[in-house]
This record gives structure tokens, sequence and C-alpha cells, in this order.
DNA sequence: GTCTATACCTTGATAGAC
DNA sequence: GTCTATCAAGGTATAGAC
């Protein structure tokens, strides 16, 4: 295979996704990375030009992700509604991690959205904002909301960072299930025949 | 007057605070500060021990403003539900900071709950959104709303964040007008007589 | 109180041996 | 392909002259 599977690229990546989220992409070191893989800093240079060029392998790696995820919803029910609950209370399952780090696509796009040296700002922040968005409108789709879908999915989505912010702010863990649970009697409400 | 009220000082507070909603606490160096300022770099330790300690005067200095805007609000009407409203609006008086960094006070909390190299977090760094939530829970409980105040106010404050966050990350007027009446009219749905 | 000069460290990035 | 040594730049912080 080639230079773009290699093993140690691949665990760059991933140590750089952890890192980004729990440090945030600014605070991550090339030292930082090198301590957690084993490999040198200088050795980086050889699978990416730049830093910049390991956060786009990471958005990449992050959207690949959640269409996985995405598609395991799928699986999981023919229902649009319940897919989109599942959605909905896919924070859940990184409860620890959201309340420590938020919400790791909202805080990361903020915090690239600030004005940087290297503007940074023509990456594919909202990649995986993107993503999301437009398999929530396949789903309303299918549910016969067809007008505003573009409405409905914004809103689906800021409920969900408002939720997730809020509760990390306050490292409170009850109020990110009830904030979810409100989410998906909001769904419910509007989309329920 | 003392070092504390010192003009330069003040200067410094006013420019930091800018530049971390603008740029972030982390990517805001001190020679941004200098050059905003016209303070040489090396005075700053005159005013202030640390970057932390700057970090501290502006939070201070966001509460106070803050106390101010709650006041007004205070003075613009007597009604606590109308009061509300106006907190809520608050947002589209900063439009076009808003879309372009988020809300000041998310984001930093955001930022700076990732894990820093200098231990930050035992910062009051939610002194802000502790200001808001409490005010918010006074307004409700002149509205009869005592038990549950505590929820509806990290409610508020939820939905504030998340619509001001996907209004950034799509650079999205409408939606941000959009959502905040959303908001209103929830809190005309919940707590008209 | 104000400013200059500078120490010391870490950063992202490069060069070149193996 | 992998690693070491090193670069230039910029970071926070300090010392000391005026």
């Amino acid at each position: 295979m080639g230079t773009k599977g290699s093993a140690n690229r691949q665990r760059i990546i991933v140590a750089a996704d952890h890192l980004f989220y729990s440090h945030g992409y600014n605070q991550t070191s090339f030292s930082d990375i090198s301590d957690e893989t084993g490999i040198p800093r200088g050795n980086f240079y050889y699978y990416f030009k730049t830093k910049e060029d390991i956060l786009g392998a990471v958005v990449d790696a992050r959207v690949s992700d959640f269409k996985e995820i995405l598609q395991q919803c799928e699986k999981d029910t023919l229902d649009p509604l319940e897919r989109l609950q599942l959605l909905a209370q896919f924070p859940l399952k990184h409860e620890s991690d959201v309340l420590k780090y938020g919400c790791p696509i909202g805080s990361l796009s903020l915090e690239l959205m600030k004005e940087q040296a290297s503007d940074i700002s023509q990456m594919p922040l909202t990649a995986v904002f993107d993503l999301l968005k437009e398999w929530v409108e396949v789903q309303l789709s299918a549910l016969g909301q067809t007008s505003n879908a573009d409405e409905i999915a914004k809103d689906l989505l800021a409920k969900l960072q408002g939720v997730t912010l809020i509760a990390s702010v306050y490292n409170d863990v009850a109020y990110l299930h009830r904030g979810i649970n409100d989410v998906k009697d909001w769904l419910n409400q509007i989309l329920s025949h």
C-alpha cells in the first residue's frame, strides 16, 4: 500500500485526533503527538507537509467516523424519526469526554473560526457539520418535512450543541441526560404523525 | 489612585479582552497586546505577574460589563418576562462579532476547559455564566417559577449558546435572528400566564 | 513608573546521515 | 523509510537602566 495508508501515518492521525480534542488544536504541539506515538518530531514531515495537513487528515478521519456512525443508525432502524433519536442521543456514548472537553465538532469549529496566523478558515471545518446536517435533512424528507428541512436540521444541531456546551461548562451529567431527552421529545413533538 | 486603576493597566485589559475574543486566549501573545496598545511587552509585568493574571482581569471586566447590562435590562422594564426577552436578544447587538467569533463567554469557556499546560481550570471561568444564570433565576422567581428555576435557566443559556454557535459556524445572520426569536417564543410559551 | 535589552524555552520546520 | 541534529522564529518572563 502507498504512503497514504502507512501505519505510522495512521497512528499520527489517531493521536492528533485525541489531542486536538482534549487539548485543542493550537495547544497541541508536535512534541505532544511525538510523546503519545513514540514517533520522533522530525519524522512527521515525511507523512505531512505542515501542521495544517495533519488537521486536514484529522477532519477527514472524523468525517469517515461519522459516516460509519450514520450508517449504523440506518442499520439499527428503518424509521427516520427513530434514526434522528439515535443521532440525538449519540453524545451520551461519550459522556465523560463530552463533559470534560465539550463536543469535538463544536469546540474545534469555534477554535478555528477565530482569526488564525495562517488563515485556516478555508479549511473544510464545517465538513462534519455539513455531513450531519445533510443526513438529518434526508431523514426529514422521508418524514414528509421537505420545505423546512434545512431549518429543522439547524435547530437540531443547535439544540445538541447548546445542551452539550452547558453540560460541560457545569460538568453536569444529569443536565446532559435531561437536555438530550428534551431534544428527543422535541423531535417527537414536531415530527410524529 | 492605586496601581489597580492605572490607565495603562486598563488599556491592557481592554486590548486583551478584544484579542482573547477574536483570536482566542492561547493564540493571543504579549506582542499582539503590545501592538494594539503601544505598550512595550516587558512592561506588562509591572501590571500583571503572568498571562493568567491578565486572563483573570479580563474575566473580571466581563463580569462587570454584564452586571451593567443586566442592570440596564432591569431599568428598561419591570416585567421579568420582558427582561428575559431583552437578555435573549442581546447577542443581536453584537451581530457581526457573534457571527465571526461566536459567543465570547461560550467560546472562552470551551477553550479553557481543555487541558492546559498550566492548569487554569481553577479559574473563575464560569463566573459570567454564573452571573447570568443567577439573574435569570431571580427573574423566574418573580414570575412564580421557583421549583425549576435552575433547570429553566440552564435551558435558556443552552438555547442561546446553540443558536449562536450554529449561526457562527454557517455565518448565517438569518438563522441567528430566527433562532433568537424562537427562544423568545419559547420564553413566552412557558412563562406567560 | 516606564522602557530596553535579553535570557531561556518551545514552536514548527529543515537537512542530511543511515 | 527512519532517525538525529539543528534552524529560525516567536513565546513568556526577567533584569536593570532611566
